[in-house]
This record gives structure tokens, sequence and C-alpha cells, in this order.
DNA sequence: AGGTTGACCTGTACGC
DNA sequence: TGCGTACAGGTCAACC
């Protein structure tokens, strides 16, 4: 679930819950999660107050009074539960605020993470140091792609999930974005023109968008309590296809590259 | 250096 | 019902 749009509509949803609050608890269940969680991240964050909620590629932000900011990243299979009634074996951090609301980050298969650094050095927190740029920032364009990927042979499906290229794309996304483009995802990066450049990086944008659109217009879904979002409405029009009609009729397909499936439409991705 | 592969974990769906 | 297998939205280290 979480790409980009799912990671901006969590941190949507905490807001309300979040913004402005004391953190009167905040109790990590365990030593770690895809990596060690900080030994001092409870008593840096306990008592402090939250400033602002934002977004980096993948990773949530919470920023606090204290001048740190509480990274995460929800793997494959994270997500935050809101007043959850009861506490799971997957709940791997629970958060109470000053007004009594409380949050679990629950994440079974552990591929997320927690970190917590000095809001002033977040740019040098190592996950973020090579980072491209946000995919729906300024810095994103055509002209962009055209250097990322000058002189690449890989495959642009391979180029367009590697977050140094544009950050955000997970495996959803850069399969819709490749079939709007109406560029094959095997197309070798180095062999795609500004033409198809300047396309992808509009469809790029308005895959995100939409879907950012889609799961804003359900957020109130967001609190309940069983933590289901509600929003994941499939409107794709390749993932998860495989044999059904794209829009043009020719059945899509599915193939495996580098041990994760890729949807695509042969006639209209070339 | 760029490109590719496998490992990390657990849950779920499906065929027999 | 039970068991085995395939697969899942992400990174990152280790290899050619």
């Amino acid at each position: 679930m979480p790409e980009l749009p799912e990671v901006e509509t969590t941190i949507r949803g905490l807001e309300p819950v979040l913004l402005g609050q004391r953190l009167a608890s905040v109790d990590p269940r365990r030593p770690d999660l895809r990596r060690p969680i900080p030994a001092d991240l409870r008593q840096r964050l306990t008592g402090a107050t939250v400033t602002r909620l934002h977004r980096r590629a993948k990773y949530g932000l919470i920023d606090t009074s204290r001048g740190d900011t509480m990274i995460f990243h929800l793997g494959m299979s994270g997500r935050w539960r809101v007043d959850p009634e009861e506490i799971g074996t997957h709940d791997h951090l629970l958060i109470e605020t000053g007004e009594g609301r409380r949050l679990a980050l629950n994440d079974p298969r552990r591929f997320g993470s927690l970190d917590i650094v000095e809001t002033e050095a977040l740019a040098g927190f190592a996950p973020f140091v090579r980072l491209g740029p946000e995919p729906l920032g300024p810095e994103f364009t055509a002209r962009h792609l055209a250097a990322a990927l000058a002189g690449r042979a890989a495959p642009i499906k391979a180029l367009l999930l590697d977050q140094r290229v544009v950050a955000g794309l997970g495996n959803i996304y850069v399969c819709e974005a490749l079939h709007m483009a109406g560029i094959a995802p095997g197309t070798m990066g180095r062999r795609i023109g500004m033409v198809r450049l300047d396309r992808l990086a509009r469809a790029i944008e308005a895959v995100l968008a939409s879907a950012i659109e889609a799961g804003g217009s359900s957020l109130r879904d967001f609190a309940r309590p069983d933590g289901e979002l509600g929003y994941f409405s499939k409107q794709w029009r390749a993932y998860g296809r495989e044999g059904e009609p794209c829009h043009c009729g020719t059945p899509i397909r599915r193939r495996t590259d580098g041990g994760r499936s890729t949807f695509y439409c042969p006639r209209c991705q070339r």
C-alpha cells in the first residue's frame, strides 16, 4: 500500500490527531523494525508537542517543539491505526496524546523503519542524501528525467523505481505511469527521447495527483479503529489487471522483472 | 560504475 | 480441514 500517495494520505490523516498535541506517551514495543529503533526515541518524544507533519519521498515526518523529527517508513505492510480498541502483536509503536487519542504503528512484515533526528539535520539523514526530486515538486521535469536517464541502459521500469531518479514511486504507480505514457516497461532509459520523457513526467504527476485526491476524498475514513483505510478504490488501468482488456481492447499482460510483477499493455506501450 | 539478484519478514489466497 | 506454494505496495547489501 504505501507509495507516495498513501504516505501523503497517511500524513493528512494523522494531522488532525497530532498537530499541536503534546505526546503524553511514546512507547516502542520492540527494539527494531527493518533496522534498530533509536534507543532514545521514547525519551526525546515524550512530553514534546507536535508542530508539523510532512512527507519526503515515502517517509512520513513528524516535527516537535524540541527540534526533533520522528521519521517513519511504512515498508510494504505498515499503517497507522487510530484509537485501536486492542493492541495486537504487530503494533510496534504506541502513542498517546495529551487529549487521550491513541495511535499504533502496525507493520506485520517489519520492512518499515522508525528514526529520530534533529529537524535541522534532516537533509543529512542518510536515506535522504541521495534521493531524487519530489515528483510533484518544481524540480521534477522532463529535463531532469533526461539528465537522470542519460546513458542508462537499465529498463525504464527499474529506473523509475530507483529513488535517486525520482523519489516516491513504487511498483503500482510506475506501472500506471508507464501505461498512461505509452512506454514499454523494458525500454532502455537512454532510448527515450524528450517528447516521450515529457509525456512520462506528466503521466507521473497525473497518476500521483489523482491517487492523492482519491485518498483525500475519503479522509474521514482514516480514523476507523480497525485501521482499514477504505480509500484504495482500484481505479488502476494496468496494475493488477492481467487478462482484463486495456482501454484499447488488448488484454493486459503480466510479467516478472527482478522478482516484481509488471503489468502492461503490449499494444499501447512501445 | 551500472545493472541485477536475493534477503529481510509475515500474512493471505489458492490448488490439491 | 490441512498442507504446500506463490505472491504482496520497499529497501539494501552483495554480486557480476
